[in-house]
DNA sequence: CCTTGCCTTGACGTCGGCGTCAACGCATAC
DNA sequence: GTATGCGTTGACGCCGACGTCAAGGCAAGG
């Protein structure tokens, strides 16, 4: 399989694999003609890594899985330092949830306020009214 | 005031201050020798920006705030611009937050799957044992 | 006179994950 | 012969909010 059959296997682009093996993370063999040349592992291992990063995996995050299905686990997670980087992930999302909520709740806060006041200003001293 | 102490008062970097001057969000006057020059309503014009920012909020997003500082206005949310981008940033929250929900639960799934996984692995047929 | 310290403009570097273009080769189909 | 369609490498562009360095000016103090 060429680069362009597996990019579309995989709903990809060929500038993604490129820059995968770039990375190391996804190197390829090559054909007499100096094309790259992948297989069906290839894909699975690809896959990987499409899935992760739509998780919000960072590149560098996704070796120890690669390494993993490399390694001849049947998944990706199947590994210590897969499971590693899975709860450092897990922290980094509650760490960030967790910001944003805070971020959320001032910014609804000083909307409310404001609204009140523009509300005040428009109808001013109407507190007893129906 | 110079470059240097409305910078240092405002907890920010000269740098930022030519960068933001030639976004045109705080254009600076000019004394004779060609130094910027700033007043005080510079410097709560500058802190209504870093307020913002701290909150996620992008440089763009500042601007109604500061056209209603400008005007005249008490606070920089005290105008209908102000608060359509504080419903913006709302909603634009509400939906990061979410998604990244989605995505923690995913991970850990992920994760409790494969460290049972691996719990079984390391002690297999152990349901009956306490 | 010379150093120190503030200021000026201009321009390149950073980070991640690619997109996009250039210029080229090789092979098959017409 | 040539048009089409695959592949190759190299290199610059993008996004946002600056950091950092270069090269220079100008004023006060020793």
């Amino acid at each position: 399989m060429r680069i362009g059959e597996l990019a579309e296997r995989a709903g990809t682009s060929t500038r993604t694999l490129r820059y995968y093996e770039a990375r190391g993370l996804l190197p390829a063999r090559r054909a007499d003609n100096g094309h790259r040349t992948y297989d069906e592992d290839d894909l699975r291992l690809l896959r990987e890594i499409r899935t992760l990063q739509d998780f919000g995996f960072e590149l560098e995050e996704t070796r120890p899985f690669l390494a993993c299905l490399r390694a001849g686990h049947p998944a990706g997670d199947s590994c210590p330092a897969s499971l590693a980087v899975y709860r450092h992930k897990l922290a980094e999302l509650d760490d960030l949830i967790g910001r944003l909520a805070d971020v959320r709740d001032q910014v609804a806060r000083q909307l409310a306020g404001a609204e009140e006041a523009a509300g005040e200003a428009a109808a001013p001293r109407c507190e007893m009214t129906p």
